[in-house]
DNA sequence: CTCCATTGTAAATGCTCGTTCACATCGTAG
DNA sequence: CTACGATGTGAACGAGCATTTACAATGGAG
């Protein structure tokens, strides 16, 4: 046996990464068993010892994706408590998650993901309405202080918030990275700036 | 034969109707030669009539979302000549072409779609930099005409004005139709005003 | 009316891929 | 040290699907 044995727990990260890695080259598509297992060092078989079937190692992936997002309010909350550093900073890890992961929006944007899987499109959705949450929780914070203008609701800055990010990053990702998405970004935080601030 | 004979170019409308009618169900998946024949009342094989493969089919799908993206924005301006109600017009119907055809948003970020097909991307690519263009020219034109503040970029602003809506229509379909679309755009449409127009 | 190009059908082929199974090997508890 | 559960392997199966092929029906031009 060429490979060496690892841990359960070792393996089902490994697992879970190299889906994120592989769509980041090839899609959904091109997502085989023995892709995931060969990027581990694998046969494609040695995967039923950690997950029961594929769709178990797809939400292994989604779940990975979910505590980054976490990952990253959580830091920026650590970071400062000015409402307005918050968001730009979130903005930015934002963008650079999915620059390093470029699988990240490969799968949550790729409806070939929650087809045939009610349960998990459910959960999909819960977790950006979380995440969207915490962003609203920001801005309403801001408003309270008085740094942002009052007269919207939380939950639509937030939504606008994530529409800086998602059409650049399509962008970028078509047009195989020539697209600046970071140069894009500031400009539009800029606009957003101005929606929302106080004037 | 049960199945009446028809013109090539009639038939070739109808199956790429048939795409994006069937991604809206069941998304690129399920998305099979023999299930996109059965929408239109054919047996499988009788596409090959008409197409060289399937990738040509999918490719004719992608230009007909293409050509309603030029009818929209041909429609609003010829309905008025002001900047910012062809902005608003053209959100609206944006949102309703989405609303209508909801295989569009999962043809389009589906990188399925993509995947192995470079040219495809590319041309996905330069279309919607066509249709950010536009959006930019009308812009510009709002900025000559004093409406719109001069110191942003018109393609930066057409990048967020995508941003309005990208996010509420992921939202919205996965929501299965509960989130509201409508709604969402109208109040993030108040915001990227105040941050375009001329204080 | 009669060809014949056009449009359709059914059966068959070959490939990809998820999954199962029987067997080999590692590492650790006792 | 020894057994046994955990982990890995390769072969094989079966389903789904794009595509090819041989053949039938349609319908308009001459």
């Amino acid at each position: 046996m060429p490979t060496e044995k690892q841990q359960t727990q070792v393996r089902k990260e490994q697992i879970a990464q190299a889906v994120l890695s592989l769509a980041a080259s090839h899609g959904l598509r091109g997502l085989s068993m023995a892709a995931i297992a060969r990027r581990v060092g694998f046969g494609a078989t040695a995967v039923y010892r950690h997950f029961k079937n594929k769709d178990e190692v797809l939400d292994a992936a989604l779940a990975l994706v979910g505590s980054r997002l976490r990952a990253n309010v959580a830091a920026v909350c650590e970071e400062t408590d000015d409402a307005i550093d918050r968001l730009y900073r979130l903005l930015m890890r934002h963008i650079k998650l999915i620059r390093d992961n470029e699988g990240i929006p490969r799968i949550v944007f790729s409806e070939d993901f929650y087809s045939g899987q009610p349960q998990r499109r459910a959960r999909m959705y819960r977790g950006i309405e979380a995440y969207l949450g915490k962003v609203a929780a920001i801005i309403r914070q801001g408003q309270q202080a008085g740094q942002l203008d009052r007269d919207f609701e939380p939950g639509s800055g937030a939504l606008m918030f994530l529409g800086l990010v998602q059409p650049a990053a399509i962008l970028w990702h078509m047009s195989d990275g020539e697209f600046d998405v970071t140069r894009q970004a500031r400009e539009t935080w800029q606009l957003f700036l101005k929606a929302i601030r106080r004037n």
